[in-house]
DNA sequence: ATCAATGCAAATAATTTGCAAAAAG
DNA sequence: CTTTTTGCAAATTATTTGCATTGAT
């Protein structure tokens, strides 16, 4: 899949369900937009508050009924941190193969892409019988502002 | 902290209790065993079942209050594969820098390590700003004897 | 003795699901 | 009309926790 801006992405969602013969219904098209309406990671929780905005009818059934489409199109991406919930990533359309820093101090993510990683992903994997499907790549840092300052500017909390 | 071989591994995290005032029960010996006595990723269920083999008297709140400080101490990690439970690795003392293979047909898990990869990590990183704590690389992949022949010699089921 | 650790059973919380009503095609 | 989709509330399930008891030091 080539790269795809968030107005084709949510075309191809479209696409998507139409091939299924899913319908589009107003709950779902709240959904889409918000979530190809956003460059953030987000949760389940955080989608429905979002979508409400849009769509005060949208309900958590329908949210989590929708998660399981999205990220089956291969247009949106679920992510584990290790917390007790699931992040949700927007940005795969645009940029497949990015991987993640997550700070330490102030949990920001920021998101980049290594093409020399991903060639080096192919070259072992192809080494050891495999060839990737899919690659997730998590670092956790710690600012070296933090440390020079004391404090991370991007602290939330 | 240096690569560490099993038998270390158990004795330094038993020095890691004793160094926060935690004592040495039966139970958390079992428990120890059990982890320092494997390759093989496991689950928090896995690891109930495998202690009780060695005593019976182990219990699952045991087991979850337990896996924290394997975790905290360095010498295991967790691992989320997208799963509903957690997985966790003892290999994390032996060889602190690995990263994962997981094969689509059968769910074997492969591990690999390359210095090269870690570097590129370190450079990105630094160069965003960040220092590394820790990584992970999870590349789902199929196996290229299953494309061949039809089935992976690994699949378990 | 003292304080940490245990097992048990109940609690928690994210996610899933059954069902009757509503909406899409 | 027919079939999918919805919201609601109840169910599920891994993990966590309160508490009285047991065990380590």
């Amino acid at each position: 899949m080539p790269p795809l801006d968030k107005q084709s992405a949510k075309q191809k969602f479209m696409e998507f369900l139409a091939g299924k013969g899913l319908r589009t219904t107003s709950q779902r098209q709240a959904i889409v937009d918000t979530v190809f309406g956003t460059d953030k990671h987000f949760t389940a929780e955080q989608l429905l508050e979002w979508s409400r905005e849009r769509d005060q009818s949208v309900s958590r059934a329908t949210v989590y009924r929708t998660l399981p489409l999205l990220t089956e199109s291969g247009l949106v991406r679920e992510m584990d941190f290790g917390k007790d919930y699931k992040f949700y990533d927007p940005n795969y359309a645009e940029h497949p193969n990015h991987s993640h820093i997550i700070c330490q101090d102030c949990e920001k993510i920021v998101e980049f892409e290594s093409e020399k990683i991903s060639k080096l992903e192919n070259e072992i994997s192809q080494k050891l019988g495999f060839s990737v499907a899919t690659q997730r790549l998590q670092i956790t840092g710690t600012c070296e502002e933090l440390k020079k300052l004391g404090a991370c500017k991007n602290r939330m909390n």
